[in-house]
RNA sequence: GGCGCAUUCGUCUAGCGGUUAGGACGCCGGCCUCUCACGCCGGUAACACGGGUUCGAUUCCCGUAUGCGCUACCA
């Protein structure tokens, strides 16, 4: 049998990088299987419902690159893949589980249950529903069941859990999990609203998707059981479990909002190659028992175990996906870059540049930054002429000497043809040694003339990419506002 | 409270009875150097605790502690 999973978020808000990890791993899975990826939206809660997140959910998840094979939008032979359309098939099965005897009717107002919750919880008992002294299809005759439900008298549906009976099942992931059935709740599967809960959609769409593994997070682990009675009671066979670790805060508690971002979106939004965020994400968790620490989505598909996912919690760290992202910048092609740059350029008001002249920025500048747009941050100087000049670095480098020397570089670099590097560095170094001084001597109120700053790349490697004209401009402009006394620091 | 799951450097992790417990991020130091970086070299730092099993436990079993999750007509 072919391996089909699937990645089923609630439209409630934007794609948490938790999510992301879940619908990575199923992904993975699936490819690393030849299987099928199936996106499933679960919108059967309707007061949580928030406009337009099914649509930021697919677009964030194709930004990803994950892509699904059946889901919302693309179809697929087992939909529909929203919850909401399919009321239909989960009332059918609803009626299949109270003919059986597996689930019942009841009629208790929130308040009756709230009531009879804080009367066991006095007595020190479980707030389990008492499904005994409740009003439901068991407590009350049948025909004044027909007559409430018949007269539009609001109702749930519950699973009738079995007593004192052990629900044993393997978990991919975690081994033998064993659940005593007295501990669980006659669970609600059809909602007063008319729409399922998540046990019983989930359980339905599951097996008529044919699902083969639920792969989710491990806040789902103690409802398997529920489940489990569900397919019992069904009679279905059982789909494989793996219940992943989940994401933690930095002080170890569940991966949360006030703490950080948590929105996959926020980290596209600050400039995270989407590269870097699934690489990170991917090895939160699990790692195919090897030193590296990049791979591509080819490679993580191929290596990918799922019974290699590991059992504890692990903690996102911002730290090393910064260091991530650094290598994806270090890594990606520069025409690539260039063209992603230029939008943030335009986007800050900037006149446009040509793809030739930022790779060469790029090249030169992004060993120093995390992110691409820090390129901006980090050397202004190369889009625009230098307005402020650093105060420090002036008065440390700054000598009396300095001016003459100045006037003598512009003359010589006037008259040179070929403005690279190595003949910059040629000519300056013979103008350091006429004069007896060290290169750096020079280099550094040089740096301080054409950028106003004191760290950015090689000066000669920077006044290359400058050119000879714009170079020559700013010497020219620090020598009059020098002359005028009207630096600006 | 009850039930469940977990526990190797600060963090992500390798390890699947015998290892000087390895790698990565971070941090610290050095080298390189025209600054800032990159890079390179080195350092720091861990098997939660207590019992077993065993010739031998980080590894297997049982407790304890701690953490987390669930305990809704939310998912």
């Amino acid at each position: 049998m072919s391996v089909r999973v699937r990645f089923a978020p609630s439209p409630t808000g934007y794609l948490h990088v938790g999510g992301l990890r879940t619908a990575l791993y199923n992904y993975l899975f699936a490819k690393n299987q030849n299987g099928k990826f199936i996106l499933r939206i679960e919108d059967t809660d309707r007061t949580r419902l928030v406009e337009n997140s099914t649509q930021g959910l697919i677009e964030i998840l194709n930004w990803a690159g994950i892509k699904y094979d059946e889901g919302p939008v693309v179809g697929g032979e087992y939909g529909p893949y929203v919850q909401s359309e399919r009321l239909d098939i989960y009332n059918n099965h609803i009626k299949i589980l109270i003919n059986s005897g597996h689930a019942y009717y009841a009629f208790d107002t929130p308040e009756e249950i709230e009531q009879m919750r804080k009367m066991l919880q006095a007595k020190g008992l479980n707030p389990k529903y008492d499904r005994r002294t409740m009003k439901n299809q068991l407590t009350l005759s049948e025909d004044e069941v027909q007559r409430r439900v018949s007269s539009g008298e609001p109702y749930v549906v519950r699973l009738l859990v079995p007593d004192d009976h052990k629900i044993i099942f393997t978990d991919i992931i975690r081994g033998e999990v064993i659940v005593d059935s007295s501990e669980i709740d006659d669970q609600v599967l059809l909602k007063s609203d008319g729409y399922p809960t998540y046990h019983l959609a989930n359980v339905v769409d599951d097996y008529s998707m044919k699902i083969t593994h639920v792969i989710r997070g491990e806040e789902w682990l103690p409802s398997t059981p529920k489940h489990i009675l569900l397919y019992q009671a069904l009679g279905w066979e059982l789909p494989k479990f793996a219940h992943l670790p989940l994401l933690l805060n930095k002080d170890r508690t569940k991966l949360s909002k006030r703490q950080g971002d948590v929105a996959v979106e926020d980290y596209r939004k600050k400039g995270y190659f989407k590269e870097a965020i699934v690489n990170f994400v991917a090895l939160l968790g699990w790692n195919p028992s090897s030193d590296r620490e990049i791979y591509d989505i080819q490679e993580l598909i191929d290596s990918f175990k799922l019974e290699k996912v590991n059992k504890g919690g692990a903690v996102f760290d911002i730290e090393k996906l910064n260091w991530m992202n650094f290598q994806y910048l270090m890594k990606k092609d520069t025409k690539e870059l260039a063209i992603q740059f230029k939008t943030i350029l335009i986007d800050k008001g900037y006149p446009e540049f040509s793809n030739d002249y930022l790779e060469k920025v790029i090249k030169t500048h992004r060993e120093r930054v995390t992110f691409l747009h820090q390129i901006l941050d980090f050397c202004p100087y190369m889009f625009q002429k230098p307005e402020k000049f650093d105060k420090e670095y002036f008065e440390k480098y700054w000598k009396d000497y300095s001016l003459e020397i100045l006037k003598e570089l512009q003359i010589k670099y006037s008259k040179m043809d070929d403005f690279v590097h190595d003949n910059l560095h040629k000519v300056t170094l013979e103008t350091a040694s006429e004069k007896g001084l060290k290169l750096k001597d020079i280099i550094h109120p040089l740096r301080l003339v054409i950028t106003g700053r004191s760290a950015g790349a090689g000066m000669f490697e920077t006044m290359e990419i400058l050119g000879k004209n714009e170079c020559l401009t700013r010497i020219q402009h620090f020598i009059e506002s020098y002359e005028k006394n009207k630096l600006v620091f």
